[in-house]
DNA sequence: ATCCCTGCAAAGGGTTTGCAGACGC
DNA sequence: GCGTCTGCAAACCCTTTGCAGGGAT
């Protein structure tokens, strides 16, 4: 993505938060946008307490309440996606002008992948005609070792 | 599953769970096997909790530690599965003889269900091609509401 | 007899909550 | 000015850990 893109990026998503703060009667506060722009200018799977540190390193102070406070209400208005990769650490990450996406993730090394598959799309459908459910999203994540190193590693543990 | 082939199962996972601590020289203490009895007794998607207090109520005393503990013993030999479904609680469930299966999810009244789609596989090596992991396991969870009257409720909640 | 395992309770890590003061409306 | 949001710290929940006594080998 391209600077010009990005700063596109930034002013939609602020608008879109602008939106939902009036439509529900929330306050327009400078922290809730400046965390915004935080996570929107990263580009990985963050935990709450490694947004907190970046805002301290740049001066701007939040409190771990206020990350927490921002992060829900941005997982409400889909531009924050939260996810449990198998650990009670939360991960986030961004989710506006990403397609939907799933997770491969090495156990050694903790790096993180993404990939796509239309097929999860049609064992959805499935599921949802088979069981009379609605699904409204999904995760589906890979457990395994990104190379030869991280797996001799892991044979090295299981030991 | 009838009666006889659950006392079978139970004799054979209990066998299991001989083999391998022998193996790995951790002795055969009596809450660990009354804690697998337990376990396979059951038939849902249980927190660690729920089983502490479960052999409360059975006049079976056993601490938290052991509780955590011997599950951690019974993941490693493969008789429990532990799952993450979104939340910091962490649920198990017994693995022996069971197909590898998904997990549906109701976000309103936490009814679970199970599905097996053998999509599945081939989207994993397709991945494991694509990207050169190895894959050891996966999870795909869907989260939807069960019912009507459970989305109902869900709509309720999003004013 | 050894020393691993247990029970207990305290500590731990991530997240939530209560409260008083600040500030968006 | 009203009422929500913030910062701070304490509380919280689930899980892990330390330690001393007990039981498996």
């Amino acid at each position: 993505m391209n600077t010009t893109t990005q700063t596109d990026t930034l002013k939609r998503v602020k608008q879109i938060l602008e939106n939902y703060l009036v439509d529900k009667k929330l306050r327009k506060t400078p922290e809730r946008f400046a965390l915004l722009e935080a996570i929107y200018t990263r580009d990985d799977h963050f935990d709450a307490e490694t947004l907190y540190v970046e805002m301290k390193m740049k001066n701007y102070k939040v409190s771990r309440a206020t990350v927490y406070n921002t992060l829900d209400i941005l997982q409400e208005c889909k531009l924050v996606i939260k996810h449990q990769f198998g650990s009670k650490l939360a991960r986030y990450e961004k989710s506006f002008g990403y397609q939907q996406h799933d997770h491969l993730i090495c156990v050694e090394c903790n790096k993180i992948l993404e990939f796509c598959d239309p097929r999860i799309r049609n064992i959805q459908s499935m599921v949802e005609d088979i069981y009379g459910f609605k699904i409204d999203s999904h995760s589906l994540n890979f457990y395994g070792t990104c190379s030869e190193d991280c797996a001799e590693r892991q044979r090295r543990k299981e030991r």
